[in-house]
DNA sequence: CTGTTAGCGCTTTCAC
DNA sequence: GTGAAAGCGCTAACAG
């Protein structure tokens, strides 16, 4: 690439002026008062040359990449947070910053040579992100500079941004409380584990603690809470199974994330029922496939690109401690409706 | 980042060694015999100190960077198709080379940005990626070093890698063909303008041929093409709903991609048919939701990972023509079986 | 076998 | 107002 780039060396010689007053007017220096004249030539024979500046050799002096690492788990390639990477992407671009990516897949070897590999590409800051939001511990190599981590929190108190599960919970929870729902209130996606390792999930206690608290306000409390031992479809499905099975069936179910949703409506379907008439489905994530669900389902989203934005923007402004929760809203479709 | 990172005139005086010696050793250059001693001496200094090159100074000198740089339209932070950024990701680890992404987002103005910021950050070469197959015009300024395009072809016959869609038509025809399905196979997924305009989609035309082929081989013909004017999973159910409504119904069909197969099961659930006993179906893509579908969905997978790879690995390897075309190959689930 | 010297392209004192 | 010169950390000729 960039096989014989023009140098400022070569814009100097054409403008007839030094190194220094081409570099000063086309950085736009202040204070500095070059004569119009010079602004004008420097500015002619830059473009007629079609110069760029090198950017390794500038940030050989200058110490700054206008660079960003962006390393993650697993989440770069996940379809479940591109929009992480993308909110990331714009805002980089907006502050005029790129953005090196890596993977580190849960291996230790990989996060050092990442790690490693973008320290010495003197990037001027590093966000961390995870694909589950959890805690976790952050690679020492890494306190060296500014860093942020994405959908994570550690011990240590470095800025982090996550998404707001707890108001989320009450949100999902309000949705159904402000449609009459009230004591027939199920859950679908208890899950011990998650609930209780933050190395595992913050998510799962967060959206339960929200769901339970909306329902308090309301003196109301949870009908059941069915679990599972992931938060994948089939569990979806076989949690709501043994949901129809009891006695008193809920007007209403909870799902934990959009896949279990998605399972439940499979459930739902096979045992005749309808959805909302029969029962009414709210939950979280706005997977793409809420939107493609029959009825398309209610949930709460995962706002993945902002938080992407929130933390190029902290990593930015050199913001050094702190937690940013960002909000999450209620994607409204038609998987809620009044109880029967 | 790098506070106060330690150099190589660090090393070399640690080690009681001029600074030639020490950058010799520790890039292992041939033909240079220096002492097995200045060797250990270089190695412990190193070490003790922690020293790690300054990729940025180090590429003022011999114009690399190991340094990709991975711009798409839009494909980076979809859920489709991070796979190809993470085999991308993959290959360039094995090669210590590390990415810079962008996205273009469709617009020309982004895209000038982004080329340009790679570019002055000298990276290496570029691959030009593409969320949907198709033939693409690669912007002027890519030609001034290597360039791969990835899932995407040009007219100026830059090195390509795309999926092997005809193949993979012939292989999603077989595998009804294999279970006895025959004369009443039907497609859901016609789209005159993804057949015939290039710009839009490469893979339409060459599925649909694959199809035909792979039928005539054996002297059997489609039944009957349902077209859509998206590959959405509406319009997949709206498909399969005309096709049932016909005299003869089909006793297999092939969807153009997994969402139209989404939408094609529930219109099948709604008239009461059983997948795959009433109705076999088979897809493309290997979209997450194909495994999620209840039976699963049998689908030609999209080989979005080896893709990446190959990318990269034609980048370094200095290719500079051809096309590499990369198998699909068939996940069999349990969407298919023999007719009633 | 090892050290000196000269840049890579840029920014930045400090003189003029 | 503008330019000369030094130097960021590294590699590469070229001596010794």
């Amino acid at each position: 690439m960039a096989h014989d780039r023009v140098t400022l060396a070569d814009v100097a010689h054409r403008a007839g002026l030094s190194k220094t007053t081409v570099s000063l007017v086309l950085n736009g220096r202040e204070g500095t008062r070059l004569s119009a004249e010079a602004h004008q030539r420097v500015f002619a024979a830059a473009e007629e040359l079609g110069y760029r500046p090198n950017v390794a050799a500038r940030s050989l002096r200058t110490r700054k990449t206008a660079t960003i690492a962006f390393v993650s788990d697993i989440v770069a390639t996940t379809r479940f947070a591109g929009g992480m990477i993308r909110g990331a992407l714009d805002a980089a671009r907006e502050h005029d910053h790129v953005l090196l990516i890596a993977e580190t897949q849960g291996d230790a070897t990989f996060e050092k040579h990442a790690i490693d590999a973008m320290l010495d590409r003197q990037v001027d800051g590093v966000i961390y992100a995870a694909m589950a939001t959890r805690r976790l511990t952050v690679p020492a190599a890494l306190h060296a500079g500014p860093v942020v981590l994405l959908n994570a929190t550690s011990a240590d108190g470095l800025p982090c941004v996550l998404p707001d599960d707890e108001r989320g919970g009450r949100t999902a929870a309000t949705a159904l409380l402000s449609q009459g729902h009230r004591d027939r209130i199920a859950v679908i996606g208890r899950n011990q584990l998650k609930e209780t390792d933050p190395e595992v999930s913050l998510a799962a206690d967060a959206r339960l603690n929200g769901i339970r608290a909306a329902l308090a306000d309301v003196g109301a409390k949870l009908l059941r809470a069915a679990s599972c031992p992931e938060w994948l479809p089939e569990h979806g499905y076989t949690a709501m199974r043994s949901l129809l099975r009891r006695a008193v069936r809920p007007t209403a179910v909870v799902c934990m994330n959009d896949r279990l949703a998605f399972g439940a409506y499979q459930a739902l379907a096979d045992a005749g029922l309808i959805v909302p008439d029969d029962i009414s489905v709210v939950s979280f994530d706005d997977d793409p496939i809420a939107a493609w669900l029959r009825p398309g389902l209610s949930t709460v989203a995962l706002p993945h690109e902002t938080m992407g934005r929130r933390a190029v923007d902290l990593l930015l402004d050199g913001q050094t401690t702190g937690t940013t929760l960002v909000p999450m809203s209620l994607r409204r479709r038609r998987s809620v409706a009044a109880p029967a």
